[in-house]
DNA sequence: AGTCCGGTGGGGAAAAGTGGGGGAGAGTGG
DNA sequence: CCACTCTCCCCCACTTTTCCCCACCGGACT
């Protein structure tokens, strides 16, 4: 299948979980994915075949700078190896959506490789004025 | 499996066991983990399949730099291959917890093809700060 | 209007984390 | 070689959390 697109607007219940969009379940049945926090404002959901090369990536950036050490670990430490269950939802731990400023309303966004997950009304805020610089890049690729 | 994530606040029980994590027991069923002291500030816990690699990398080095000899064998002298008890359980002779600095109550980190053992108030301060010298790197891995 | 499918909500069984008693085995000294 | 001690690990017990399962609801397509 083509990379992850679309954006859905789902609930969070009382024990912290959301359904995963039907579409972006496809392809990866029972597959398990691992939930990390990257970017300050939003979550990353990354499918296993996504996860692996992000991997040996990271080993590879210890290897060469060990000083990366703790920024590694950091990340890895609040990182979570998730499995949706059998009614397709993912359970997001509280300590994660409080540090990602997530209330239970989210929008879960397709980023080709990976699912975003953010605030509704931070994700606005965020894209509705995009950088105009990029848009030449952005019109030849598409062109 | 993908490699350890996540991190877990558990205790160290009056004997010196800890739980492993459940999600760290999946995949290495009854098997046997090297615990060593690679660092200052924490204890590190290589499942079987990681071990191997160093343990021929260690041997590598001894033989094209035998000055380092004594270092390696200062490593090897206080490292310990330790077992799951039928529980779960690993544990930590009170001479390693006392030499890393651990108390009654620990972090289990995971850290890719290992698990670190922190004591948490030292993780949360060298890691609640990651050096940004990194991030443009890190930014690219997760793009 | 009925049926299917995707999203939402909660009860309850199973597992995870924790604590402690006691027996088997290794190490030590006589 | 025996007796004593200490450590380790198995077993049992309890509490909390997790997640599996069932049920409901609403919209879309037939």
């Amino acid at each position: 299948m083509s990379g992850y697109l679309g954006s859905f607007h789902h609930q969070v219940d009382a024990k912290g979980r959301f359904a995963l969009p039907a579409p972006f379940r496809r392809g990866s049945e029972s597959e398990s994915f691992v939930l990390i926090q990257i970017h300050e404002d939003a979550l990353s959901l990354y499918p296993h075949a996504s996860w692996r090369p992000v991997e040996a990536e990271l080993r590879e950036l210890i290897r060469r700078q060990p000083e990366a050490r703790a920024s590694i670990l950091g990340l890895t430490a609040s990182a979570l190896e998730v499995l949706t269950d059998k009614q397709g939802r993912i359970l997001i731990p509280d300590r994660m959506r409080e540090r990602a400023g997530l209330g239970h309303e989210v929008l879960i966004v397709g980023a080709l490789n990976k699912i975003e997950i953010w605030d509704p009304e931070r994700f606005r805020s965020r894209t509705e004025v995009p950088d105009p610089k990029f848009d030449p890049f952005i019109e030849s690729i598409f062109a």
